[in-house]
DNA sequence: GTCTATATTTGGATAGAC
DNA sequence: GTCTATCCAAATATAGAC
């Protein structure tokens, strides 16, 4: 029977922790529906427990505080990001730049924790900084490739994409009105580099 | 008797009226101090009354509600733009882009208030939108004298300048990693019209 | 205008039973 | 893992004295 329990252990693990995933997963979800209407910075665990049907300190067990918390949505909000980017395939500047627009619009509140870091105490661990890095890394090949190379030039890029991004995202969440001119604001930029 | 009083009447009531602004000076100065160190979102009536010596609810006396004083540091905001900006005598684009930059550094959390529109229940009141919209509307005078009239380009070179402040304030608050591309943003987006 | 006093609500933390 | 049971601190609100 030893020999049988250990064998089975694994198993037994694993489905622990596919289990606990499930359950993080539920509370990642709800917390992002509940950010959604009372914005990042006004997160509260207890109404995300009570939103779960669980006691607030149950839903302590996964996430101690609201810090935990928000690296979670921010360490899922860079390895979603990064997943849509290889899921993608071949990309150049503007379907990386409209990926990337489409990612913040969808969810204009993991944008602000992301991009905006709007949130007062928090800041991401090592870990979730490591995966931010990554994506950006990403974002930079694919600059790269289009012959975006100087960190002068990707930083005006990146920021331009920003602005187009923000505006849409802050003036007009629902609609296109910044959206539509983003291929022309590349155009322009990469048809200014090539004029030197 | 009647008569001195009625003739002091104004006098009385001016006076009274000038405590009370400065009083609430007082409040709106204490209240961006806490916004600086807390974020804007996590503003607390309480902190700030007792930062001032004053019991939280004689605060409430001037601010009622948290939206309340909000209201007022956007309409502040607002007021101090167009301030600067009549005060700056006649304006270029790459000028009035700077100044608009330089406002936005000098108080992050004013930036995120205004621009960003990053408070949970908060929206301005129908005279502070009226505020904003007067600010926009010089900016917008500002585009026209460069030739920049259409609504399209005037949405494009706002969501260009405000990009390369949004990841200035966000990524570098205290450089000019960014913003020291401003003009060259500019005068690209110029060109560019020209060429047409 | 500013205070005391009190009530309510909310968020988060801890101890320990099952 | 999830619960009951407390506890504490913070935020807001209201009534009424001076």
């Amino acid at each position: 029977m030893r020999l049988s329990l250990f064998m089975t252990g694994k198993t037994v693990a694993s489905r622990v922790e596919r289990r606990r995933r499930d359950a993080v997963d539920e509370i990642v979800a709800a917390a992002w529906e509940q950010a959604a209407e009372q914005g990042v910075a006004g997160l509260s665990l207890r109404a995300i427990a009570i939103d779960l049907g669980l006691r607030p300190q149950s839903l302590a067990w996964y996430f101690p505080s609201r810090n935990a918390l928000y690296d979670a949505l921010y360490a899922r909000g860079n390895e979603e990001f990064l997943a849509r980017l290889d899921a993608a395939g071949p990309l150049d500047v503007r379907r990386a730049a409209h990926l990337f627009a489409a990612f913040c619009l969808e969810r204009p509140v993991r944008y602000q924790l992301i991009a905006q870091r709007t949130v007062p105490g928090f800041t991401p661990s090592p870990a979730s900084v490591e995966l931010a890095r990554a994506a950006f890394a990403r974002w930079r090949g694919v600059l790269a490739a289009a012959g975006v190379t100087d960190r002068d030039r990707v930083d005006v890029l990146t920021a331009l994409v920003k602005g187009i991004v923000d505006q849409q995202v802050t003036v007009d969440p629902a609609g296109d009105r910044y959206l539509r001119h983003l291929d022309d604001v590349i155009d322009m930029f990469l048809a200014a580099g090539q004029r030197r």
